[in-house]
DNA sequence: TACGCAAGTAAACGATTGTTGACATGGGTA
DNA sequence: TACCCATGTCAACAATCGTTTACTTGCGTA
């Protein structure tokens, strides 16, 4: 049953392939950790570091509680995996770059329209969890802080030109405004922003970015 | 040492000077009462829910922990009493009606603004996470769609108007921009958002709020 | 001054949580 | 086919947590 895609780190889409598989299914050691990572990825984005409990985390994944301490050393280590997993693929050497302020707007549409259902805006709402530890505090900050000047970047933000550094800050506000929205469409399931529909958010939303980011307006 | 201060319920200065007080003194329910409230909402804003033991909470305000449950019945009852603190303050002006969408935006304004230094905008923090509890949650959820109502309403929504139901939308994108900005720049302290100076941030976040809410333009 | 009641405390309880150690099982190789 | 080792499980442990109960204390009034 598939089980045995040989994931090459390369192509994202071997990668997510694998990593859509929520019940591992015989003995495989590989398998079995991403799944951990991945069923605590949802529930660290969702509830939260304290609120998620590894006996969740293991009943998501399909296997004993164990195998936390097993394969992560603890429930902070697997914390740690799932950070580390998260700011590698927020890592600039491995996205694909936005070649335009139109792009960057689009997927940011994206994100929060697919909030509900999705996994890459749950991953930025991990970035806004914490464990306690200030190393992966630095860590939290830090990926959040150049994720925001590569959106910053495509709309025309250079760290050399003064003049354009009011457009990091308006980049950070975007990027708060996406939280946000992920957050409480997500987690809090506030109505009717939970259940809107993409033609409903994306008309104000659409606006806001361009407002915030679009300086050809 | 000023522990006999008579409050008349009345004066807003009054109660502030007593809800200064962390540390309660002698035997007064309601002192007590107001030291936990207190206590409780910096524990449950900065830390959230899960991670708030009544027991911190309890050494907070200077009081054995059993007094929790002996004032507010659960550490849940404290929680709601926390939030219906915090809805009532961001209130006061709304009950008296704002006069204006001027007047709304001016007031989320300096909710952001002032968001690394003062008490208020930790308690928006408070609407924000999540607590790992389905009461709890709950709680947050209806107090946030109650705020968010009401903030729409100031700009024109009502319930019984089919033609204004886009507004509470809109508020709500504009209430999840806030607690984004909260969040980035107190607990996250995202850079440059973070040290940001009230002027840099007023003019891009009025023009988001305007497209939001203001329906004139 | 003594008594009664409200406010406060300490200790204990039951449930939950992360972790550990002993054991079970399955798969691959000789 | 049998054996060995990696993977997985179960039961238990210690610590923590919210809650409860029995007791203490302080203040006000008669």
């Amino acid at each position: 049953m598939g089980n045995e895609v040989q994931e090459s780190k390369t192509p994202d889409g071997a990668a997510s392939v694998a990593d859509d598989e929520l019940i591992r299914s015989g003995r495989d050691a590989d398998v079995t950790r991403r799944a951990l990572v991945r069923a605590a990825r949802r529930r660290f984005a969702t509830e939260g570091y304290r609120a998620t409990t590894v006996r969740h985390i293991a009943a998501d994944a399909g296997v004993n509680v164990a195998l936390i301490n097993r394969y992560f050393g603890s429930k902070e280590g697997l914390f740690e995996a799932c950070m580390n997993r998260t700011v590698d693929e927020l890592d600039p050497q491995t996205r694909v770059r936005a070649a335009s302020v139109d792009e960057v707007i689009a997927r940011l549409l994206t994100h929060v329209v697919e909030a509900p259902n999705a996994d890459d805006p749950l991953q930025l709402l991990l970035l806004l969890r914490s464990s306690g530890d200030e190393n992966a505090d630095a860590i939290r900050r830090r990926t959040l802080e150049r994720f925001t000047e590569q959106l910053a970047a495509a709309a025309g933000w250079s760290a050399e030109v003064p003049a354009s550094q009011p457009l990091l800050l308006r980049a950070q506000m975007a990027i708060a405004l996406m939280l946000g929205l992920v957050m409480l469409r997500t987690a809090t399931e506030v109505q009717p922003l939970a259940s809107a529909s993409a033609d409903q958010l994306t008309e104000p939303l659409e606006q806001v970015l361009r407002v915030l980011l679009d300086t050809r307006t």
